[in-house]
RNA sequence: GGCGUCAUAGCCAAGUGGUAAGGCACGGGUCUGCAACACCCUUAUCACCAGUUCAAAUCUGGUUGACGCCUCCA
């Protein structure tokens, strides 16, 4: 498996710190409001990574954090009158909710900033004694230029970082050594939620948390930190310089970043107007929509977000779900017998369809190849399968559908819901009148079904049904 | 200004040296009472220019265009 390192600029074959295990650490949203579709972006994209390690065979552990102390959060809090406290809880709530919703496995950790203040303060006395941090009338600073490798993840030249926040100096705004210094403690402000440290009552600043709880929940070395592209600088270079100069070796191996999610081709931005949360959009569609239309292209290319690509993903996905179903409906009226040297064949098609999603994803989550082979598996499904085949052949292919779909987290059996008892006596009628010819009482039926969103559909193996 | 990414059909999107996957939409057709599903047929020489090569979307140089990071940001 080989998966780009933003590191080093280029595709590596993946070998974990431990064999068989990965540790990974994604990069959580800070919980202020609910979150947009472009926080969804990497949620969707690195529970799919993790799910195919799993679907590899390793065992992994997987933390993503919840920043809950934040200016952003401080202000909403004020805004509402409440606690900061209650404001991050109920979006955190708000968030797992969404992820659910899209089919994003729950973190085997989702530690949060505000419980781990203890481990900060430890790190950051540790950086002090050892000469990487320094306090400043309470405020903490890290001195990146006591690690010579700052800026090895973003590939910065570091004078010209220096040279173009020069103005930053000249206006006196700091009392900082060098202008690349970042805060890992400050000092509160009246009002603001503050904790007791050597250096002042105040908060940790954003970049130490990661650092923070990726070694206590995943050790010093980890295999994955992921996230998304604008992370890259400075805040997962800041958390390399604070792991490295704390723990003494290299902090994470491979380093995963997301492109972005474009609305119009531009940025999302609260300015511009074009914003969305994932709520919103799960107003109108299936968030296994948007999932699958995050998958339609490659996690590090910059996605464009459209209604119209949402009407194309829906579509799309409901072909998959439309094989799968039919599949379903024939194996109900399918024998068991030996499979014919043609079904044989086609499985084995199958199988080779099943090795080539395998392969894109190899290659560096290439998704939009691995969901092309499962539309292929499709194809070969529905140009192949009916009642009359083995029933062991049609399960095989539906089996074959659902599993590489659930390893890009694409759920394509809908449970079966009871009918209520009057809309399956509705159904009967209709049977009744189609087979007296009675077409047009047996079409307001379906209207009125319609309505109720059921529709029918009429096979070969008797009528489907489904909700709208 | 510094660093970086990208440019494939109406739309989305794979493909990184051997002659253009897949999906959506459109049009035509088949099946079924109709509808839906499904199936069949139809749709590109890969931004432009020059070069390397027997051979390039795929390598090199240049041009144009779009975007991102450098500041809180997924």
């Amino acid at each position: 498996m080989k998966l780009y390192n933003t590191m080093t600029k280029q595709k590596e074959e993946f070998v974990p710190v431990e064999p068989g295990k990965v540790k990974m650490y994604v990069c959580g949203p800070t919980v202020y409001n609910l979150i947009h579709i472009g926080n969804a972006r990497p949620m969707i994209v690195f529970d799919t990574v993790r799910r195919y390690m799993e679907h590899k065979g390793y065992e992994v552990n997987y933390v993503s954090n919840f920043t809950d102390v934040d200016d952003k959060i401080i202000a909403k809090a004020a805004e509402e009158g409440v606690s900061a406290q209650e404001i991050s809880q109920r979006y955190i709530a708000e968030c797992k909710k969404d992820m659910a919703d899209m089919n994003v496995k729950p973190a085997t950790t989702h530690p949060l900033a505000t419980q781990e203040i203890d481990g900060m303060i430890e790190m950051i006395s540790d950086l002090i004694q050892k000469g990487y941090a320094y306090d400043v009338k309470g405020t903490v600073y890290f001195r990146t230029r006591k690690f010579a490798q700052y800026g090895k993840l973003s590939h910065k030249n570091l004078d010209d970082l220096r040279s173009g926040s020069r103005s930053l100096l000249v206006t006196g705004e700091d009392q900082k050594e060098d202008p690349l210094d970042f805060v890992l403690w400050k000092p509160k402000k009246e009002g603001e939620p503050y904790w007791k440290s050597p250096w002042s009552d105040g908060r940790p600043g954003w970049h130490i948390e990661c650092s923070v709880m990726a070694k206590k929940y995943l050790g010093e070395e980890i295999d994955i930190h992921a996230g998304g592209e604008d992370l890259i600088f400075p805040h997962h270079e800041n958390e390399i310089a604070q792991s490295e100069c704390c723990n003494g070796k290299p902090f994470a191996k491979y380093w995963l970043h997301n492109g972005f999610l474009n609305i119009d081709n531009k940025k999302m931005s609260k300015s511009l107007g074009n914003f969305f949360t994932v709520r919103e959009i799960g107003e109108k569609y299936d968030l296994q929509v948007l999932r699958f239309f995050m998958l339609s292209a490659h996690y590090r290319s910059p996605l464009n977000f459209s209604a119209e690509l949402m009407e194309a993903s829906k579509n799309g996905l409901e072909r998959i779900r439309n094989g799968v179903d039919n599949l379903k409906h024939m194996i109900n009226a399918a024998e068991e017998k030996e499979l014919t040297q043609e079904e044989k064949e086609n499985l084995k098609k199958a199988q080779e369809l099943a090795e080539k999603f395998d392969e894109a994803m190899d290659d560096d989550f290439n998704t939009a190849d691995a969901v092309a082979a499962i539309f292929e598996i499709v194809k070969l499904a529905n140009t192949t399968a009916n009642a009359g085949n083995a029933k062991e052949y049609l399960r095989q292919l539906k089996e074959k559908i659902a599993q590489l779909s659930d390893i890009l987290g694409l759920i394509t059996e809908k449970e079966e819901e009871m009918l209520d008892s009057d809309i399956e006596k509705m159904i009967e009628e209709r049977q009744a009148a189609r087979k007296a010819k009675d077409f047009k009482k047996a079409d307001e039926i379906r209207s009125k079904l319609l309505e109720k969103g059921i529709i029918l559909e009429d096979t070969r193996e008797g009528v489907k049904w489904k909700r709208a």
